[in-house]
RNA sequence: GGGCGAGUGGUGGAAUGGUAGACACGUUGGACUCAAAAUCCAAUGCUGGCAACAGCAUGAGAGUUCAAGUCUCUCCUCGCCCACCA
């Protein structure tokens, strides 16, 4: 009898081993494979087992496709800028670069345990200089092509973090870190004109056959938001003033009976500043009549959040601009002007006009006593059309234009280009598109970040203004500093820092200042699985050969979080890349499998602060590394979300134990034995299929199933060849790689199971020597016959009538219809 | 309000329109053992019945079909994402 199954001492043997020998280190193959893991945030926490189940995926991938003959490349490394990283060192009193590396350490040491295909010489850290260096690298080329841009306008400010977000980082208009209620606040910052890459963003989704979930395509549509319709001009009444307004909907304009702007429009500020030029006969300059009012409700509306603003039960509030007018383009009718806090700044053109086509309108003008009127009427329906056109509800849809002179008639759709067209004429209105999308603000008043690489060169006396810091002089480190707390006012910790903030204007050599604010935390994410191909170039931050050979990542898994953060941000700078000559494929990731999250045992997330939290090291050290993996692989479909069950580990431990036991059942290679056995072959050959389609497709649950009935079967055999069982191993080694490997060795191979051949199955061996095939009558099942595999239908429709059974219940009935499907099912209709 | 998913035993979950509940956990009974663990064998959707068997069953209701968990329609519930985007 062979020794017990001891996991322990066998998974740290085959671990040194393969690293020893760098077994999945196979580059030199033809085909490449590139499977890639969203790589982690090293948190101070160090894993639970929710954090491995998508890196165990694709290590099965990785090991699969090495079995198949592909060159793997399969590499981790650790996103470690940002504020969850600063914020941890903080707290903890030590500088974030120890706790980095102190946590990273632990990280590193967790997934070892585990048994990962992982390529440890090609680890990068986008903390490192070496690796910013080329994240640095990328901005001053987004800023030579004129992508990076300073704004002051007002940006969301986290008072807890104290730092500007971007608009991806805002939950509901709180921090999506610290849930804080984030404010508005005018900050110089730096901005990426990612709103550039809108449409190929959005176009790409569809052209370059992304393999994604169609959720998360469909998430990434709904960001950029894209909306085709019309930006209108409407004179502002006895002036060359105009007011331009977004819609999309022009089939509604000759019911447009005011104009809402929002309290940002710099129109606004002008009018109330008295820069109001008129023409009025009597010499008067304004006839602005509110404007304290006005004045008031504009500062009331600065002080509310965003989160305030966005409030959708909030009733809607507006001041009239009593004494302006602007004329409908459509009607050439005088109609009112009013600042309304619903109206957003920031999208279209911060203006609309305002019908009783538009719910919000409606109740404004119903609130307000505003005069309102309808032109378009609801297809059907009359009742619907009495109480429109009494403006006791308000229509939203489209239908037929009334009211509307010469387009009368038509329907919204076909009203809407004829009514551009006819106001293009005349100069008033064009077409337009529009985005949800906005730019990509990008600097943060924080120190753990990668520093901006630009130079402020603007003495008293004048100076060249903002400069690019030199290529050669990449990378600039961020420094060494005693405090890095972040500040109130705005200005990064790195401003304190003389030493490092004053410097020479690489362009006129006098004194300049260098930029202190630091790149978000989603800067390095956005390239990383570039460097993984050539990480130690000093020359490029990716060598082009070696690109074209790996890239894409053909397999790309994370969680759903990052739908439109990181894989936006990361897809605009590879479009950048790419336009730059830098990559060769418009898109980096051509498959995306998102992995569903693992719950703990109480259904909540597992977070310290429940104390619900498995450490996977308990695990291994209580059922092993391979019976860990395959657990997590078989709990549940693998996009899915799923509790945690320690249970459920004992049952896959179980499943490898008799893997182990079969070694007392194995016979010497005896093809011939095999081939006696030809439910057992066939058997094989279907669990090979099962088992290689089921991980093209990331059904491990299944595969693995699969697994267990041939086992289970084996199990019940006298005794096993050896051919029969290696081939099994190899399809078990993608899950449980120790245990198939040692099991491997011990069969007399000398290589590593990992340099084997992925079996094939043969079709012919799939069919079994007899069907089952399922009588039913009238639908019901009454009987299963054991047939001969391809009997035809008299044959099993003559066995089937001479079963009691079936005998039984059809006596007395008639015969109306026999329905047969080979091999699978009889029905036989009988009234 | 919009979009995307999902509802199947005690539990996790299987099921190209063709025997619903594979595989696993748990539970119950048995074998082995002085005993326990481990292991093995058997049973395990619900209802009735000693049993053979019958009836009912995939969130609810209708429809298509010889046949529906699967397709169509209506509704309910839950989850996730987006949301005053004009």
């Amino acid at each position: 009898m062979k020794k017990a199954y001891n996991p322990k001492a066998i998974e740290a043997k085959w671990q040194k081993e393969w690293e020893k020998s760098g077994v999945y280190r196979q580059y030199a193959r033809k085909e490449k494979y590139y499977v890639l893991d969203m790589f982690p945030y090293p948190s101070g926490a160090g894993l639970h087992v929710g954090h491995p189940r998508g890196y165990i995926a694709t290590d099965v991938v990785a090991r699969f496709k090495q079995l198949s003959g592909y060159g793997v490349l399969h590499p981790m490394g650790w996103d470690a800028f940002g504020l969850p990283a600063e914020q941890f060192a903080l707290k903890n009193k030590i500088h974030p670069e120890v706790s980095v590396k102190k946590n990273i350490a632990t990280f590193k040491k967790q997934l070892r345990n585990i048994g990962f295909t992982y390529d440890w010489e090609r680890e990068i850290n986008t903390t490192d200089p070496a690796y910013y260096k080329w994240t640095q690298w990328i901005f001053l080329r987004l800023w030579k092509k004129g992508l990076v841009y300073e704004s002051h306008d007002p940006i969301n400010w986290c008072p807890s973090c104290k730092t500007g977000l971007a608009n991806e980082d805002l939950d509901n208009g709180r921090c999506e870190r610290c849930e804080s209620v984030v404010e508005k606040r005018p900050l110089r910052q730096w901005v990426l004109r990612m709103t550039r890459y809108a449409d190929r963003l959005l176009r790409d989704l569809d052209t370059q056959k992304l393999e994604w979930a169609e959720s998360i395509k469909e998430q990434q549509r709904n960001w950029i938001g894209r909306s085709e319709g019309a930006e209108v001009i409407f004179y502002i009444a006895d002036t060359e003033e105009e007011i331009r307004v977004y819609t999309t909907r022009i089939d509604t304009i000759f019911s447009g009976t005011y104009v809402i702007v929002a309290p940002e429009h710099p129109l606004v500020a002008k009018l109330l500043n008295f820069q109001f030029p008129t023409r009025l006969p009597d010499g008067q300059v304004s006839n602005f009549q509110n404007k304290n009012e006005v004045k008031q409700y504009i500062a009331a509306a600065k002080k509310k959040t965003d989160l305030e603003r966005t409030d959708l039960n909030r009733e809607k509030t507006g001041v009239e601009l009593k004494g302006i007018s602007v004329i409908n383009p459509a009607t050439m009718e005088k109609i009112p002007v009013w600042v309304a806090d619903f109206v957003l700044g920031q999208y279209g053109t911060g203006a609309v006009f305002a019908d009783a086509h538009d719910r919000r309108d409606f109740d404004m003008a119903k609130k307000y006593g505003i005069p309102l009127k309808v032109s378009i009427r609801p297809a059907g329906d009359e009742g619907l059309w009495d109480k429109v056109e009494r403006l006791e509800e308000c229509f939203e849809g489209e239908g037929t234009l009334v009211h509307s002179a010469q387009f009368d008639g038509l329907t919204s759709a076909e009203a809407r280009p004829k009514i551009i067209d006819w106001l293009a004429k005349q100069g008033l209105a064009k077409k337009k598109v529009n985005y949800k999308m906005r730019d990509w603000t990008f600097s943060r008043q924080r120190y753990w970040g990668e520093p901006i690489p630009l130079i402020h060169c603007d003495p008293p006396a004048g100076g060249c203004g903002v400069v690019a810091v030199l290529e050669k002089d990449l990378p600039v480190k961020l420094p060494q500093v005693k405090s890095y707390q972040p500040t109130d006012s705005g200005e990064s910790p790195l401003a304190d820092i003389a030493k490092w903030v004053n410097v020479k204007c690489p362009k006129c050599k006098g004194s300049a200042k260098r930029e202190t604010n630091t790149m978000p935390q989603w800067a390095g994410s956005c390239w990383y699985y570039l460097r993984f191909i050539d990480p130690q170039n000093t020359k490029a931050l990716v060598d082009r050969k070696q690109e074209k050979k790996m890239m894409p990542v053909d397999v790309y898994v994370g969680g759903t979080e990052h739908a439109t953060r990181h894989l936006l941000y990361a897809r605009f700078w590879h479009k950048f890349l790419y336009d730059i000559k830098a990559v060769s494929e418009k898109e980096p990731f051509k498959r995306l499998v998102n992995q569903g999250l693992i719950m703990a045992a109480d259904g909540r997330k597992m977070s310290k602060r429940w104390g619900n939290v498995v450490n996977p090291d308990d695990m291994i050290a209580e059922f092993g590394a391979d019976a860990f993996r395959v657990y997590e692989m078989f709990m549940g479909p693998f996009t899915q979300s799923i509790a945690w069950n320690t249970d459920g580990v004992v049952g896959t431990r179980r499943f490898l134990e008799k893997v182990w036991r079969l070694q007392s059942k194995l016979i010497t290679n005896n093809e011939q034995r095999t081939k006696e056995n030809k439910s057992l072959e066939s058997l094989l050959h279907k669990t090979i299929k099962k088992v290689t389609e089921d991980i093209e497709e990331f059904k491990f649950n299944t595969a693995i199933s699969a697994m267990m009935i041939l086992v289970n079967q084996l199990e019940k055999e006298k005794e096993v060849s050896s051919i029969l069982y290696s081939r099994f191993l190899i399809l078990l080694s993608p899950f449980a790689p120790h245990i198939a490997e040692e099991l491997w060795r011990s069969l007399g191979e000398k290589k590593s199971i990992f340099l084997a051949k992925w079996p094939k199955w043969n079709p012919k061996l799939l069919v079994s020597e007899t069907a089952n095939v399922a009588v039913q009558i009238n639908g019901k099942l009454r009987a299963v016959l054991v047939v001969e595999t391809g009997s035809d239908e008299e044959t099993v429709k003559t066995m089937a009538f001479a079963n009691p059974k079936v005998m039984a219940h059809i006596e007395g009935k008639e015969i109306r219809k026999v329905i047969y499907v080979r091999d699978k099912i009889l029905n036989i209709v009988a009234v």
